[in-house]
DNA sequence: AATCGTTTCAAACGAACGTATGAGCGAACC
DNA sequence: GGTTCGCTCATACGTTCGTTTGAAACGATT
């Protein structure tokens, strides 16, 4: 393991597995600083201010998957030029989010739960990086579905793509929690499918 | 309007508002003491501290819309003793959280957006309120899906429920967030009834 | 060897936090 | 009418917070 790569970075890394595990709020300066074996003043001198951190740890998983969501959805539109299928135009959308869910943590994925905490965050930094970065994935997500289910209005696809977000969102957020003793231990990759097969038919019973 | 009732309920109501609003951790004993015009150590000598202020507000909530859920449960089972079907069994889970969502801010509904909020609070204390909670109605609703959708494994209703409580809170959280501008005004009742079809093609679909 | 921009460091700052204290108050009770 | 009890009050305590500062260390360039 070792200390791997420069200051900024191990800030990045701490502080994406101590926000996932106890929520921004609750995690200090001090904290990230101590963990990373960096100075208290690093933060601020890399990041200018903890509510940058935040942003910065937040935007470095979301570019990155919400341009993959947007490069699934290219590929599947350009493979299916009458129009792609459901569960492909949902499967661009929910796919991502393991692979981008960083492996910071030893063994587990920091930015899963992070991820699913991130739409709870009440901060308005927050909130404004969310609405420029999911904007434009939902205008075109909007788009494939209308043209992919004609019968339904665009409020319908609306508010049935906010439940298919919620119920992803609030897989990554609970996969590892509150689990019953007898629940059999199922794949990430398993589960997508799951959730993709749940929604396509919540779609089209609309 | 003027100033219902005692500072007991008062704290709550205003301390209900300003955690849904900004988050727990947010919102200081001064700002709640100051809004609902009470004494700044008013809290500490009625709850005895933040984290019990934080469980009450949770727990006035919680507990009675969980009664009801169960209530529900049991009378949908009782006036169909082969077993409900499944949408009575989703509408007895789901149609309870936005009667019981409270009314104290003025024309909103404040503990909406706290219900939707209190899943991803990391505080070990709100999770265990939490868990206590959930868990006999998690128990029971797994038990009686399992008899409306025999075909169905344990895991697979387990997830499937995750699902649908994903979508329900994602939606209470951001139902009046992050919508598009041409997004046509709709009433709480009627996408309450979209959620439930929504989910029961996903559970069936499984 | 001297200079310069960059990064790290220990130390301190003021503000805000949750909590504790002890006096003060009014109504109820003996 | 004095005492008790539940509650409110102003104020203070100690801690922790995010941030700032100015000097020291570093590496690259000249």
């Amino acid at each position: 393991m070792s200390e791997p790569r420069d200051t900024r970075s191990r800030i990045l890394d701490v502080a994406e597995e101590l926000f996932s595990e106890n929520g921004v709020d609750r995690v200090s300066i001090r904290d990230i600083t101590k963990k990373a074996r960096v100075n208290l003043a690093a933060i601020n001198y890399h990041f200018g201010s903890k509510e940058d951190l935040i942003a910065a740890v937040f935007e470095r998983r979301i570019v990155p998957m919400n341009e993959a969501r947007l490069a699934a959805l290219d590929a599947v539109e350009r493979t299916s030029p009458m129009g792609p299928r459901l569960e492909d135009i949902l499967e661009s959308f929910i796919r991502p989010t393991i692979q981008h869910s960083g492996t910071t943590t030893a063994g587990g994925k920091a930015f899963s739960k992070l991820f699913g905490r991130c739409l709870s965050e009440p901060s308005p930094e927050i909130e404004a990086l969310l609405k420029r970065q999911f904007e434009p994935l939902s205008e075109r997500l909007n788009a494939a579905l209308t043209k992919a289910l004609p019968k339904l209005s665009r409020s319908d696809i609306f508010w049935c793509l906010k439940f298919t977000f919620g119920a992803l969102h609030h897989w990554h957020l609970t996969k590892d929690r509150f689990l019953p003793a007898w629940l059999a231990k199922t794949e990430d990759e398993e589960q997508i499918k799951k959730l993709i097969a749940f929604s396509a038919a919540g779609f089209r019973a609309t």
